[in-house]
DNA sequence: TGTTGTTGTTTCATTATTTGAACCACTGGT
DNA sequence: ACCAGTGGTTCAAATAATGAAACAACAACA
């Protein structure tokens, strides 16, 4: 594995500590050696990607990524097209709403709405689903070529419930209903109580770009609740894919 | 200088370069060999920070600054902290109203308020404005230390406008006028016809974050526009810089 | 006050990675 | 057919990363 992509994996570990933490706790999550540790945090210190608390001596994310996600943001604007789409069906379905992007192997939530209900699913910006436990994922590789599932699916797969299905053929199996009912259903596959439906969207070129999902709890999803989130999440990545310039008609390669 | 740095200053590189470029034309920027500058990008690739166009094989930034800019965000809100006061600022004078954050050597606009007048400044989220040459750059070197400034103007100073002062003691002039007054005002340095007044405003341990800038049309910049506007943003500045070391402190019992 | 257990920090011989010149394969233009 | 561009690959040599161990700074506690 090269230096760099030890870096930034140990810049995802900073990310995905809900507290920042200090050099040998991330030592610790990352398996890395005390002095490698330190020696990668003050390269990414050094550039902004991470920050240090001057007193406590913890690292969290550094400013330098707010500004490079604006500008990713402002060349390719995913949220800016997505937003109100999310905010539509969350006034709409009073539950909580949220969009995802595909990129690197995984989902991540661009976008949420939550639910006004005193009993409502949380899901936080910058999230990472995983692809074969969550609606969303089922979706975005129902919505993907044989061969990316295939590379999907070869992967190990990790188990967050004990709903979650890590069978390749139970996967298969919800991604071709998937993609027959235009929508994913998934109960509780990713964390306890949290029933979804999802759908991808496309780019203009028509690869999948991500999902759009309604999630609540178990306890208000019922049969017709789930065909009627299916049919609203149906028809917003439709919308979505539209404004995105994804013609359906367009299926020749240019030039 | 190590690998890693090497490896996001390439992502720089990347981010500074308007259009996506290809390998070699990345390498030549970077200064660095061909085969480095690719095992660097297929890294960066892997972990979702630069994205390659299938077709064009051009790198552009990938999907992972976005998800991380937004955790960083959730984590440190500040543009949810500086929106309403931009807005506010906004709504009271009619005029285009930004806020910038510093990053990397370099002024980021987060968030951007357009006049409703016919006649108005235009302003991308996103978009990069040089210390020395904007007035949002004057009062943030105006809030700096010495040695800050004196390394912002060692760097090569580019001219964007008749109007842009490249010449050091000039800019030291406008920055210690800046510290005296308050704000800063520039005159078309930037962008033709465009005159503003900025402010910055300070994180928690004192250090300067960004500013707030409010720009009009030359033809609307009368002397008294401007005093009653610079006004403005060295209250917002105070009003921001107050409740950002509120978060600070909650932040820190977090921990 | 001394002891113990934490931190973060530095060092340096060992090791493994990075480096880059040269090379290959492909494409589009002339 | 040729040339001038691409992107992509190889492998010995150069260089940077590694990690065990020692060190320092601090806090908790008897």
């Amino acid at each position: 594995m090269g230096t760099v992509t030890k870096a930034l994996e140990l810049l995802n570990i900073v990310a995905n500590s809900h507290a920042p933490l200090g050099l040998t706790a991330l030592a610790n999550k990352a398996q890395y050696d005390k002095a490698t540790t330190r020696r990668m945090l003050l390269e990414l210190l050094a550039n902004g990607f991470v920050e240090q608390d001057s007193e406590s001596r913890n690292y969290g994310l550094g400013p330098a990524l707010q500004s490079l996600g604006k500008l990713r943001e402002s060349r390719f604007p995913l949220v800016k097209t997505v937003q109100p789409f999310v905010r539509a069906l969350a006034k709409q379905t009073e539950e909580m709403v949220h969009a995802t992007e595909y990129g690197n192997g995984i989902l991540y939530s661009i976008s949420v709405e939550e639910s006004t209900k005193a009993n409502r699913i949380s899901l936080e910006l910058g999230q990472k689903l995983p692809l074969h436990a969550t609606a969303s994922g089922i979706a975005f590789l129902a919505a993907s070529t044989d061969s990316f599932i295939e590379a999907a699916l070869k992967k190990p797969l990790v188990s967050f419930t004990p709903q979650t299905s890590i069978d390749r053929k139970n996967l298969m199996k919800s991604i071709v209903e998937t993609s027959a009912r235009g929508y994913s259903i998934s109960n509780q596959t990713f964390d306890e109580g949290v029933h979804s439906v999802a759908a991808a969207y496309f780019s203009a070129n028509g690869k999948p770009l991500g999902t759009i999902a309604i999630a609540m709890p178990t306890l208000r999803a019922t049969p017709k609740m789930i065909a009627a989130n299916g049919k609203l999440v149906s028809r917003a990545v439709a919308d979505i894919s539209a404004s995105l310039g994804f013609n359906k008609l367009h299926l020749r390669s240019a030039s």
